[in-house]
This record gives structure tokens, sequence and C-alpha cells, in this order.
DNA sequence: GCAAATTAATGATTTATTCAAG
DNA sequence: CTTGAATAAATCATTAATTTGC
């Protein structure tokens, strides 16, 4: 794979045209995925921007990346432990060779290799997942958490949209911006955009921990990002 | 549901506290489904951002509402007509009970009432999908949308997190307690675990964070195999 | 060795599910 | 029981690895 040479700045879509999709620098991806390790999975909106203003020192990165890098790691890991713990019962229980190598009923429709698919405790490491009575399998209520649990929804994710100013270089042609979808207006390109919360940036702060499925402690109350104001 | 007198300024999560979530007003409501109707399926950022500024005349709303109401609408709107059709086909083809309704072969492990379940043209009165020459169905190519289409790629949604210097301290209760991801200094909340494979950052020093999934992140579980440093 | 042709990874989006407020 | 919000799974698409023919 990749030889590594040296690089401390070439790496990702930093150095290039910018154009096109994030290219992690080594560095970036050695941080995160410590991160990861650290137990961080679905990191707040505040923590995502301090891990990129961090990794932002090795080279061009977005919060979106590092969103995305966890999003796409946490599945990846786990379809990856998935796939192992499949393997492990297979190679236990029969021999080699895959499991209902030879359909019982041929003329009936069946998924193939099946496996819990969903959910049902899959991931013989993860979670214990509750076990209800009835022998129903319920996943982590996104409220009650494993700590004690302070706040009812650490809920970060505010999708996309709201990028108020964000720059997102999109280079792309873009000029012509969507049509009016409400041609009141001669058109104009509407300015409003105002949105801005202005912070003072006062400082990065609140860096908070992490949370999430089993986390614990994510603070955060519900917050709509970007928006301007929240309310409450 | 929910009766709602006219009200064009309590309406949606404005009037009230603002706490809790988004409740569309009629206008709101019927202006978005005038647009979904007009084709729009995933508004591009501009769009939303412009949809989001008209509506909030009636009242209350953000970006993330607008966008999770398409969300929600298309995906509501595609499952009601799955089950319509799915209802035509049953009616149709056999008498009224379910399909399947009596397994030919029980010992065998069968997903349930399996439908096309990811794609495969399921929704009759959606698009067509194109058809290619060898019979392969491609679904819409993420690009091509409602309209004519006119930009390669809108590129919109980034999620999240960017929201560049959004200062939502707000109000909450409680001035960051969170603790930093990357402290410089030694917290003294958990020095040990250090995992660290001693990237190049190094710096990074460790916070504690969470866990998660698996509810504990005391023992790693078991990637940490693969995780690590992969590779290269 | 090197560049076109393949294939494996993985960044970015979209769709399906789930949870819970009202 | 409807539906706003959030997360997970499935896909798509682009980039880097590898392989292959010369």
């Amino acid at each position: 794979m990749e030889e590594e040479t040296d690089n401390v700045e070439m790496g990702g879509s930093a150095g290039t045209s910018s154009n096109s999709r994030w290219n992690p620098t080594k560095e970036q991806i050695s941080t995160l995925e410590s991160l990861y390790m650290q137990g961080i999975r679905t990191p707040s909106a505040d923590q995502i921007q301090q891990i990129t203003a961090r990794l932002r020192a090795y080279g061009h990165i977005e919060g979106k990346n590092v969103f995305y890098w966890f999003q796409n790691h946490k599945a990846r890991q786990r379809q990856k432990q998935k796939q192992e713990s499949v393997a492990y019962f297979n190679h236990f229980l029969h021999r080699s060779p895959p499991i209902f190598s030879t359909p019982l009923c041929p003329n009936v429709i069946c998924a193939p290799y099946y496996m819990p698919q969903s959910e049902m405790g899959f991931y013989p490491h993860q979670h214990p997942k509750v076990l209800l009575s009835g022998g129903v399998c319920r996943r982590r209520s996104r409220t009650d958490d494993v700590m004690p649990s302070e706040k009812p929804k650490y809920c970060d994710v505010p999708p996309l949209y709201d990028q108020q100013g964000i720059p997102y270089d999109c280079m792309s042609n873009r000029n012509l911006e969507t049509l009016p979808l409400f041609p009141m207006h001669p058109t104009g390109i509407l300015e409003a955009k105002t949105i801005d919360q202005s912070s003072p940036l006062s400082s990065i702060a609140t860096p908070d921990i992490d949370e999430q499925e089993g986390g614990q402690l994510g603070e955060q109350p519900f917050f709509d990002f970007f928006s301007a104001q929240r309310s409450s």
C-alpha cells in the first residue's frame, strides 16, 4: 500500500486544487482513529468543530469531513466485526464451508446466509443490548443512556442545509444557484442569508466529550446548530 | 390531528417556548406540500435556505426543519405507495390474505415477506427509473433530480457540523463543562489509556471520551486490532 | 519501469428505521 | 397514531492500490 514517504504536507485535498473530495493526510487519519479508539463514535457538533480545527493543522478539512469519517468508520468497523463473527461461528459450528450450503428446501425464498440483519445482537463485543422479558431485543432507546443519564438527548447531528456561510468550495460553476423557488422578487439572488450568528468566537471551548450511544454525558441540549438563534 | 385554529402567529415552535420540536403551521405545511408537488424532493442547501426564509413569515422555522420535512415526506409518501401497490397486487393475484401466508417450508429461515428491499423499482408512481439496455435498473444517479437538471451536481448537503462560528453556547445552563478533546495539559482524568499509536501527532492527549456502543469501552472491544494503523 | 485497466478503499449521499413528542 | 428528529444501513462515486501488457 501506500508507501508513505514523508509528506506532511501534500496529503489531503489541501495541497491539491481543492476540488473534489477530501483526501485525509496520514496525520489526520491517525488522529481520527485515535479518537475513535478512545470511544468517540458520533461526535457532537462542538466536538466536530474542535476536531476539525485541530486537524486543520495537517491540511484542509471541514467539519463535514470529520462527521462523515466517523459515520463511515463506525459503520465499516461494525460490518467488519459482524462478518468476522460470522466467520467465527461458521468455523466453530460446522466445517469451513458456508452455512446453509445446501438449501433444505430449494424452492423457497431464503435470504442468503441471512444474519440478524438489522440488529439483534450480533456484535459480540458490542453492547449487550437490552433483552426484554419477552425475548424481544430492544436497542438502546436513544435516551436511556448507559450512564445515569443527564441529558435527555444529546442530539447533535443537524444535517446539512444550513451552512450559513459555509464556503464550501463548490467551485463548481455556481452561479446560478438554484432557480427561484419563490419567484416573487425580480431575482437578485436573494441576499438574505444574514443569519450568521456571529459568535465572538470565544474560544473553542466546549469540548465535550462524547456521547452517544453509550455514551453519556453528552450534554448538548438540542440546539440547532447553526441556526441562528436557538430558542429557549 | 392537531386542530389548528387559524393561527398565523403562534403556529410552529415559534410562538411557544421554542423548546422541543418544530410544529409547523398550516401555511408552512401547505407551502411545503406545494413544493413537493412541484417536484422538489431533496432541496439543495440554497433551496432550503430560501424555503426557510419564506416560511419564516408564518412562524419560527429553521433549515433543518425544512430538510427533515422533505426527508420524511418523501420517505413516507414512498412507503405509502409501496404498501398500496402491494395491496394492489395482493388483491389482484390472489385473495386478500397476506402473501406467503403459509410457509412452504417451516423449518427454513426465510426473510419475512421480503420485498425488493433496497431498490429495484418498486415505486410504481415514482420516477420510471432509467432502464438500461441490459435490463439493469439504475436509480436516479443522484444528480438528476426532478428538474431538467442544470447543475451536474448542485452539491448541497453538507451535514451539520459545519456551522462555522456558531455560538451556540447560549444559555445552556452549564457553561461548558465538557472537557477538552485535545487537552493540552494533563486533565487528571484518566491518564492511562493512552492508546495513542504514536502517530505523528502525539500531542493529543486523550480525553476520555466515551464509549458507547458497547457501553463500556473500558475494555477495548475488539476492533482494536484492525483499527490501529492499517496498512501502509 | 510505466501507463492503461482493474480492483479495493473510502469519502459523500441517500434511503430505511427507529424513537419519541404531541 | 401522526410525524419531527436522529441514527443506521445501503449506495454511489472518486481516489489510491494493484495488476497487467509492453
